[in-house]
DNA sequence: GGGTAATAGTTGTTTTTGTAACTAACAAGG
DNA sequence: CCTTGTTAGTTACAAAAACAACTATTACCC
């Protein structure tokens, strides 16, 4: 005797959002891993380094809101996969610039394009004024000022 | 010197559905995590249980796209935890059938009454026309059909 | 029916995360 | 300078997820 209620967990915007963004993960997932072994945060710290050029741990993870924890381990992977090198800097000893090698740009081109395609499929689904109003959408919820 | 390109890391609706997933689920996580020690499986069996009804493992697993072995795990511990029964189906004893006790439907209707109105919070950003494309493109991006 | 394959669910093992405590370097006030 | 506080980044340990192998039961089909 399923009784029907008048929210559904398919209305619960949380759910919604964690299942889109799994299934629309899947393709890029598996290409990042398969072809370069990274992680998820490995990635992602690759590409600020790629857009932005030389930073700190500390300027992507306000960037991207990945906690510390995180973006050192994936730094330390990336490095010991000569993807990035760190120096510190001299005027703020505690503070490591990392950029990328050209093993890294070479990876990162790689994967922007492979990101832009995944991207234009996913919105290909839809018009090109949903398309922006979704993603304007989308970086309001993720508290990302466009 | 950060060089400006033309696919940004914000452009990629991978990301931008991870990080608004992960945001907007933060408030609703710590509810169910304080209130009742449940992990996000539990309280996805949880709902699913009092919204459909009594159904089976297999069944919610496919209905929310969840690994059986979460699943598994999650029907133990809510089990352990009084909140569900579980029966064998006694023509296909391979099965169980799971239902709500009293005090999971208690639970149940309290997380729901939390997400509910977790939800209108986020959905109040937007307009009436916005939030209702939005819901519609999400569903399309995790593969529920509407 | 007897063997093979499929299905429901569980368990074990390995990766990844999350949390919090830690080190090292700098800052600021007296 | 020296104590207290803050910041950048790392590490250790516990919690959770991923993946694969396993049990039990049913279905298929020759």
């Amino acid at each position: 005797m399923p009784e029907k209620d008048d929210f559904l967990l398919q209305d619960f915007l949380p759910f919604l959002l964690n299942r889109a963004a799994e299934e629309s993960s899947l393709a890029f997932q598996s290409y990042y891993k398969n072809r370069y072994g990274m992680l998820r945060n490995e990635w992602r710290v690759l590409f600020h380094l790629g857009t932005y050029g030389t930073m700190t741990a500390k300027d992507i993870g306000q960037r991207a809101k990945i906690h510390k924890t995180k973006i050192s381990r994936a730094v330390a992977k990336l490095s010991e996969r000569r993807f990035i090198t760190r120096s510190r800097d001299e005027s703020d000893r505690r503070s490591e610039h990392l950029q990328l090698t050209p093993a890294g740009e070479a990876a990162y081109r790689d994967l922007r394009g492979q990101a832009a395609s995944y991207d234009k499929q996913l919105a290909d689904r839809f018009s090109k004024e949903e398309e922006q109003l979704l993603r304007r959408m989308l970086r309001q919820l993720a508290g990302i000022e466009s």
